[in-house]
DNA sequence: CGTAAATCCGACATACATGTCCGAATTGCG
DNA sequence: CGCAATTCGGACATGTATGTCGGATTTACG
């Protein structure tokens, strides 16, 4: 599961993908038009910010668009900074493990994450909004949001 | 990822299941013999044989072991009542989606969540045992925990 | 210049997962 | 019976994610 967090950050850059390019829209009415809680909503979008994915204007008209193409915008450029990036790698079965020759349960994990990443990193905004919605037939039937 | 609570059940849980059969071990002993957080440890247990999955004994020799045999015992089982049993179904696009024809991006959350469930129920305590560690070829290239 | 609309930042509040502690009940054994 | 080891349940503490609030700063426009 996704943080709540990063599904904010996904439902606004998916939003604002929707929009012409260059077209900065505020914290407010992104809030507003996706039903979600106007204040944290703004701290996600400074912190996206912050971190390149979005670019905000201030003052009036001001706001926030994509800082690149949604073509060019995965899923995981979004949703990074709010995501554990390297989850700690415990040992299912209670530290009989070597980090150079890891047990099944850690294999596991490890192959999980791995795909997991692949994934998000993979899949752009761009295919989120021209996929078709229903009956396709799936590349990534196993993906996560 | 799966909530900590779950790491702990699933030690615990792997632990015992390599002991004989019948054999119970105290909270405490469990604890010590994984480096688990004692106290808490102990909640998770009362919890797991609450829902059936251990079965305890109190008093002088008491203690946890598993409801039934390590290849009937799935991860599933050992998790659920940690883990959210199933997640809301937010649309990525902003609620302009109906519940019997989803739109892409909510599509995907629903696959993700059946084969993740799917994943989890089909692996037993034994698999994760005798699975050879490193080199085999993966049946679950992208399952969790 | 003054006002309105917006981002930005930090402080605070709330919810839930995690972790600790203590007293009560149960059980085996001398 | 009395003691020790254990489960059981609830109360409490802490940490992190989530959510709210208020004030400072920036900016467009009349």
């Amino acid at each position: 599961m996704l943080s709540r967090s990063s599904i904010y950050a996904l439902q606004a850059a998916l939003h604002l993908a929707r929009k012409e390019e260059g077209v900065s829209v505020s914290a407010a009415r992104l809030a507003e038009e996706l039903g979600l809680p106007r204040e944290y909503l703004a701290k996600v979008l400074r912190r996206l910010s912050r971190e390149g994915v979005l670019v905000s204007s201030r003052g009036v008209y001001g706001g926030y668009r994509l800082a690149m193409s949604r073509e060019e915008m995965t899923v995981e450029r979004v949703v990074r900074s709010f995501e554990e990036v390297d989850p700690p790698r415990i040992c299912l079965l209670g530290g009989h493990c070597h980090t150079d020759e890891p047990c099944s349960a850690h294999l596991r994990r490890l192959e999980w994450n791995e795909a997991r990443k692949r994934i998000l990193a993979a899949t752009t905004l761009d295919d989120l909004l021209t996929e078709p919605a229903v009956g396709r037939q799936t590349a990534f039937v196993s993906t996560d949001f």
